[in-house]
DNA sequence: TTATGGTTAAACCCATTGATTAAACCATAT
DNA sequence: ATATGGTTTAATCAATGGGTTTAACCATAA
């Protein structure tokens, strides 16, 4: 594989990419993704073989780009509240810079529950270490006796919501300024943590 | 229209909503959705016209279904608190029975927002009567100087969320035991409004 | 220069699918 | 009984779109 092929194989996953992650697998069409690659359809089934194979390429990509941080995280050795901060600014952050991949994931999680929760589950990846953390803080005192699943949901679902409700936010609450939902979502890594946070703190 | 027609469309927009739900707009095959109505294929189009017209009512009573429960309750003249207990139990009650329709819903927004967007619009929901009560609470002083805004989002993707990343949950967290999810579901109704309460109220 | 082999593109194939048509069906009224 | 008109179906159409084929292209090596 030399870089001219790197580069065209390059070019379709990235338009790829946009067309399957904006209209997903079924909506997609092959000749949209090599307009968009600014190359020959027949390239396509060249590279990848079939639209199913292209499409899995992509979204284990894109799978995978949201996944690492939070692994790595979670098993982090840092206080709780310290934890919780970075989680989410990190978290944010990401997902702030691939806004529409938690919407096509959640797609393709209800068209294949199966096959994505295998993909998930081959990650390794082990809400553990930080469920015994929780435990530990709440022995020590420092925090309620929260269920540290749902707290994880809970700060999941924060960080997770408001990049696929975003044209509900933007039209309704923000009257369709950009501007105004960009500073929403600036916002919130500061105050999502405060309030996870004085939720489960004691005092 | 007799109760011959009454039951025929009503069995279509039954069958069409199963199959949307689960498949999308572009997943869905005019013919499955025939199928599971047991009816002739040409039927569809003799009721609604179009795939497209039918999609938009299957599409339009999801949404609906969602929405008007938000409406009412966010204006009803109750404390703050009592008001944050009843909206969380009401809500993952309501969801809980149509738990697939969050991922349909946002699915179709990313396909289409400006569509859904004005959809919702017209419903003239406003949070504004919401948003009052919680600046005067904290006028008051019984809760801390919160944006009502986020914690609207916060108060929504807490109930939305784990029904959108059930496949995640159910099969990484809980071992793929239907019971165990439906039980953590049952949970969060307390869970929840006690995160939200404990996160703003002053101590 | 020419042979080789990977890369690219144009043209084509054909199964799928949304939509239409035409005829059959059937309840009701005259 | 039969005429009417709404309902249902089988058959068919036309377009779309994933995939294949064939040949052209082009860099590299002998």
């Amino acid at each position: 594989m030399n870089a001219k092929d790197l580069n065209t194989e390059q070019a379709i996953l990235k338009a790829a990419k946009n067309v399957f992650v904006m209209k997903g697998m079924e909506g997609a069409r092959m000749q949209e993704i090599a307009d968009e690659a600014g190359i020959n359809k027949a390239l396509l089934h060249y590279y990848f073989r079939s639209k199913d194979k292209l499409f899995e390429a992509v979204f284990k990509e894109a799978l995978f780009k949201l996944m690492p941080n939070l692994l790595d995280l979670m098993k982090k050795d840092l206080a709780l509240f310290e934890k919780i901060k970075l989680f989410v600014e990190n978290y944010i952050n990401t997902i702030n810079e691939n806004p529409h991949i938690p919407a096509f994931i959640i797609h393709e999680l209800n068209r294949n529950p199966e096959r994505v929760a295998e993909l998930i589950k081959s990650t390794g990846i082990n809400p553990s270490f930080f469920v015994n953390q929780v435990y530990e803080e709440i022995e020590k005192g420092t925090i309620e006796p929260v269920n540290p699943f749902h707290l994880i949901v809970n700060m999941l679902a924060m960080c997770i919501f408001p990049f696929i409700a975003r044209p509900i936010l933007q039209y309704i609450i923000f009257n369709e300024d950009p501007k105004v939902y960009a500073a929403f979502i600036e916002q919130r890594k500061k105050e999502v943590s405060e309030f996870v946070i004085n939720a489960i703190k004691k005092k």
